[in-house]
Parts: C-alpha cells; sequence; structure tokens
DNA sequence: TTAGGGTTAG
C-alpha cells in the first residue's frame, strides 16, 4: 500500500489540513482503501477529523460499498458535531444511498431542517431512490422539493431521469422532458444525454432519434447513447450506419461505442466490420479492456470462427462469467455440445460460479448436441447445487431437449410443473419437438397454448400448417391459413443483409430497389447458371475461372467450396454444388457470392445457415 | 479545502 504517513507538526490545524490534502487527493485517484487507511492512521496520530475530511471518506465507503464503516463514520461526524454542515450531510445521505441503505439516508435528510432547504440534499437522496428502484418515493420527494421552492437543477434531474428508463414509465419521464425544457435544462449536454437514454431504454427510438439529431452539441456520450440504444432494441443497420456517420464526423469511437457495434456485428454476422472494429480495439489500445472481449468472443462466436472466438478467449487475463458463457454459447450454437459442457465444467473448476445465463448456454448446447442426459443433469444441479431458480429460458431449454430426444410426455410434464409461468418460447419448443415426432394431438394442444400467449407469433402458425402439410392433413392446413387471413397475420417477407465496404444493404425476395440492382441479378444469374450446369467435361474451378475472366478478374485465389461458406477475404466466389435449400434460404444462396471487382458479401438476415457437404443444416426443412 | 449526475457485454 502506497500511503505515506505525514509528519505531525506542532501546529495541530496544519496537520490537519495535510491530512484532508492527501485525503482529498486519494479519493480523486479512486484509491479508496488507500484513503480509508489514511483515516485510520490520521486517528491514531490523533489528529483529530474535521468536517473537510468527511467528503473524502465518506465518499470512499460509498464507493467500496461498506456499510457498517459508513455508519461508524456517521458516528464520528456526530462526535466531532460536523452534521449541520451541508455539504457532511449530503455526503452521508449520499453514502446509505449507494451501500442501498435508504431508509437510514431518509433519516439523515429528515433529522437535520437544513437539508431539506437544499438543492444538494434532495439531489443525493433522489439518486438513491433511483438507484434503488424506489420510484415512487423518488416522484413525491420531487413534487415535494418543487412546492417547497428548492430549486432544481441539471444534476436533479441526473439523479431522477434513470429511475423512470423502463417502459412502463415512459410516461412519467416525458413528462420529465417537459420539466427539463421547462426550467431550461434541455440544453445541458449531460441532461439531453440522460434523456436520450431514457427513451433508448423505454425503447421509444424515435423519440430518442429526434432528440439526438435536435442537439445543438453533440458528445461521444450522445453517439454512445443512441448506439447502445440502437443495439439492445435489436436495430443492427441502424448502428452500423450511426457508427459510419460517426466517424465520418470525427467523433472517435470508445470501449462504450465498440461493445454497441460489435453485438451488432453479431447480430447481423457483419464479420469485416467486426474485424475492422477488432483492428482498432487493438490500435486503440482497448485490448484489455473486458466488456470488449467478451463482445468480440460473441461476435466471432456467431459469425463462424470460433478458432478467434477461442483465441480471444485465451488471451483473457480475467475471464469473468459473462466471458464463459459467450464461449460456451459459441461452440453450442455450432452443435459442438461435448467442448461446451466441457468448458462449462472448467469454468466450475476455475471458481466461477454459473449464473442463469451460464446455464441458458450450457443448457441451449446440450439440446443442440443432442445430449439429453448431460442436459438433464445440469438443470437439476442448477436448482439442487448452485441455489438458482430456473425461469422460462431454461424450461424452454429443457423442453426443447426432452422433446428432440422424442420424451414428449415428460416434456409437457415438466411444463405442468413449472413453479413460473410458462411463456410462449416453452410451448413453442415443445410444439417444434411435435413437429420432429409428427406428434399433430400434442401439437394441436401445444399451439393453443402458445398462441395465447404469442398471438401474432406468425412462426408458429406456419409451423402448425407444416405438421398438418407433412401429415397430409389439408383440412388442418386450411384452418391454419383461416385462422391467419381473420386474425390479419402475413409474414414479413425474408430478408438479406448485404455488407459492402461496411455499409448493410438491405434486399427482400425479388427487390430491384437497389441502385445497382441490374448488375447485381445479372451477376447472379450467371452464378446461378454455373451452379445449375451439369458436370460436362470443364469442372467447376475451370467455369469459375472462365466466368471471372469473362469480368476481367484474373484471380488465383478463386474458392470453391462444398463445405462451409467460405466469405473469408482470399474466398472470392463460393458457389455450392448440389445443394438442396429450404425456401427461405433460397435469395440467401442465389445471393452467397463475393463479386470480386463490388466485393459483396451476403449472409441471412435471421440466422447462419451452415452447410456441409451440400446439405443446409436448418433440418426442420428436411 | 466541501456535497449531488448521465453511456457498456451473454
Amino acid at each position: 500500500m502506497n500511503v505515506k504517513l505525514l509528519t505531525t507538526t506542532r501546529n495541530g490545524a496544519t496537520a490537519t489540513t495535510q491530512w484532508n490534502t492527501r485525503l482529498r487527493e486519494l479519493a480523486k485517484q479512486c484509491l479508496y482503501s488507500e484513503a480509508l487507511t489514511l483515516y485510520l492512521q490520521m486517528l491514531r496520530s490523533g489528529s483529530p477529523p474535521n468536517a473537510f475530511c468527511f467528503p473524502f471518506v465518506l465518499k470512499s465507503c460509498a464507493s467500496l460499498v461498506l456499510p457498517f464503516s459508513g455508519k461508524q463514520l456517521h458516528c464520528h461526524v456526530i462526535r466531532s458535531g460536523c452534521d449541520p454542515e451541508p455539504f457532511v450531510l449530503t455526503s452521508l445521505i449520499s453514502m446509505y444511498c449507494r451501500c442501498s441503505l435508504i431508509d437510514d439516508a431518509r433519516k439523515v435528510f429528515d433529522e437535520n431542517p437544513k437539508s431539506r432547504e437544499l438543492t444538494v440534499c434532495y439531489n443525493a437522496l433522489l439518486s438513491g431512490y433511483a438507484l434503488n428502484s424506489r420510484v415512487f418515493n423518488a416522484v413525491t420527494l420531487f413534487k415535494r422539493m418543487r412546492k417547497v421552492g428548492v430549486s432544481v437543477n441539471s444534476v436533479t434531474l441526473l439523479a431522477l431521469v434513470p429511475a423512470f428508463s423502463v417502459p412502463e414509465f415512459l410516461g412519467v419521464g416525458r413528462s420529465l422532458h417537459g420539466c427539463c425544457v421547462k426550467f431550461g435544462l434541455d440544453v445541458d449536454l449531460s441532461v439531453a444525454n440522460c434523456l436520450l437514454t431514457m427513451y433508448m431504454k423505454c425503447g421509444s427510438i424515435e423519440c430518442g432519434r429526434r432528440l439526438f439529431d435536435q442537439m445543438p452539441e453533440k458528445g461521444l456520450i450522445s453517439w454512445n447513447a443512441v448506439i447502445s440504444g440502437y443495439a439492445q432494441n435489436g436495430l443492427a443497420t441502424n448502428v452500423l450506419e450511426l457508427y459510419r456517420e460517426m466517424l465520418a464526423r470525427g467523433v472517435c469511437p470508445d470501449p462504450v461505442t465498440l461493445v454497441g457495434v460489435l453485438s451488432s456485428c453479431a447480430h447481423l454476422g457483419a464479420r469485416s466490420v467486426g474485424g475492422e472494429v477488432e483492428q482498432l480495439i487493438k490500435s486503440n489500445g482497448f485490448g484489455l479492456n473486458p466488456f470488449l472481449n467478451n463482445a468480440l468472443i460473441n461476435m466471432y462466436s456467431r459469425c463462424g470462427n470460433l478458432v478467434k472466438a477461442q483465441a480471444v478467449f485465451d488471451a483473457m487475463s480475467v475471464k469473468s462469467v459473462v466471458s464463459w458463457t459467450a464461449i460456451i454459447g459459441g461452440y453450442g450454437m455450432h452443435g459442438h455440445g461435448e467442448i461446451a459442457i466441457h468448458l462449462f465444467d472448467e469454468m466450475i473448476k476455475s471458481g466461477i460460479k454459473p449464473d442463469g445465463a451460464a446455464f441458458v448456454s450450457v443448457l441451449s448446447a446440450c439440446s443442440h448436441a443432442g445430449l439429453t442426459a448431460e442436459g438433464m443433469d445440469y438443470f437439476t444441479a442448477m436448482e439442487g447445487k448452485y441455489r438458482l431458480q430456473p425461469g422460462p429460458e431454461h424450461y424452454s431449454c429443457v423442453v426443447d431437449l426432452l422433446g428432440r430426444a422424442g420424451r414428449l410426455n415428460e416434456a409437457l410434464e415438466l411444463i405442468k410443473s413449472m413453479q413460473v409461468e410458462p411463456d410462449g418460447a416453452v410451448w413453442g419448443a415443445l410444439l417444434g419437438a411435435c413437429k420432429i415426432h409428427r406428434n399433430i394431438e400434442l401439437a394441436e394442444f401445444a399451439f393453443e397454448k402458445v398462441i395465447g400467449r404469442e398471438p401474432a407469433n406468425i412462426g408458429y402458425y406456419v409451423l402448425l400448417s407444416n405438421i398438418y402439410s407433412e401429415a397430409k392433413n389439408l383440412e388442418g392446413v386450411l384452418k391454419v391459413r383461416v385462422m391467419m387471413r381473420e386474425r390479419k397475420l402475413k409474414k414479413e417477407p425474408g430478408c438479406s443483409y448485404v455488407e459492402y465496404k461496411g455499409k448493410v444493404h438491405l434486399f427482400l425476395a425479388g427487390d430491384r430497389s437497389h441502385p445497382q440492382s441490374e448488375e447485381i441479378y445479372r451477376m447472379l444469374g450467371e452464378l446461378e447458371t454455373l451452379v445449375k450446369e451439369p458436370n460436362g467435361s470443364k469442372t467447376n474451378q475451370e467455369r469459375n475461372k472462365e466466368l471471372l475472366a469473362g469480368m476481367g478478374v484474373h484471380s488465383e485465389k478463386l474458392a470453391i467450396s462444398f463445405g462451409l461458406l467460405n466469405t473469408e477475404p482470399g474466398a472470392e466466389i463460393v458457389v455450392i454444388k448440389n445443394l438442396r435449400v429450404c425456401e427461405d434460404c433460397h435469395l440467401f444462396l442465389k445471393l452467397v457470392s463475393k463479386i470480386v471487382d463490388r466485393q459483396f458479401v451476403v449472409r441471412d438476415a435471421t440466422r447462419f445457415h451452415h452447410f456441409r457437404d451440400g446439405y443446409c443444416s436448418c433440418k426442420d426443412y428436411w
């Protein structure tokens, strides 16, 4: 510990000042435990604490969340007679709030008449209510503050607004926005950022974006708030667009920006943007940021590059449960259940306690790989050994696990035994299993349940219709269609995202709105002919070379792949021979190409399709 | 010499 002992001078007041100066320095550098050690040394040296030292030590207790020490400090404050000092009162309130002792904070506030006249004390308590999700207390206090005429400042709103960043409180949030305008505080950049975040977290994306566009000055936090907001609301293309705009305007991204961008790359499979971000992380020295590394693992896993995901994971010196979950999920989603299980066990051996999300990743890995017994063991251990209450997300994995193994009745019994209300995904998993095992009776039952919860989810209607169709039950197919028509449900057209130099283009089936669609379709037509062409005297490779030569391209790196789709930089064209694909994949496959000069890489919008030996792994379609 | 606040991963 780097704490210098201060020499006591003959003058006690000077000594106290020196202690206080040192305490202030440590608190400023966020060296909180050092600050507390120094405070103890100060007491031992016989130097009496005065009002000016308490804010620093109280802040240290608050930051380290040390409620017991905080309470002791409160006694010191009272003993030293400093409690009526406004800044000591505020520090005390803040300390109690940060230690989640909100009633103690309120007691300090109520017992000191002075605090009830001060904006700072209201702000500290409001922030405490907001941090501890006591929204009604926060509103009441804010109303009282205005009623008694205590002035509201920007910090008041910064403390208050985050409490209403959930959809059900959007109305309150809007009225607070009105307050900001009324008090002229909406021009404050921090307040605007705070409101922006509130709108994004409430899912009120348009309002957030409007506010952002209207901001005369935008800071990095403003850009980050919108980027993260888009990312959390699944608007991955908007994230990449805004990120481009940000770079074009010369705003430098920070790790927070890049986490949002990477999660969107993972969503879209935009591997090249992801790679660019990784370069940026390296060149900016952000390589040790755990948030970024977790986001990279997730991005590479979802983009199918498990080797890189593993490399990022291996290089992390401190691996959190999130890091482990990301890599386990990566192996799980690509069917490597055994590796996922091994990693899960390694995680436990390394002393990390799994949380709910970690169990979701291992359970889904088991269900994807058909590891029924192992999955059931984990599910049992979750509650028995780790004392984690399984949620609907866990039950849906286990229903899927049992269902795929043909244990439909057990799956149904499990749903019936659930302590929590089963959601659409749980019944949906059972419905999916009924399709695999052609159980129409149970499918109808599961369908009723799932539709009761998610009446507008078209996927389930399509699933039931396919079950009827496979059983040649045309009456059933018709029944589902009528139901869909009556409910005015229409299947959204599938679409593909095309990533071109980091910009994402959206294509619908038969879509010709893209400015270069003529060239794109001509190229696709040529490729399609090539794929359909029966084996003649020329090899595919020779034909591809001819095709490219016709386009004026002479490349040695021409890739003809019959395995996984290859969109690595070296592979200009990927042709898949004798491929049988589902209807949904059709447009996707038609677009599977990286046109040499145009640099188009295409991936499916909704999920990743992996092709092995010419077969799409979407087994549901077989 | 002093107190209160906003953006990040599965």
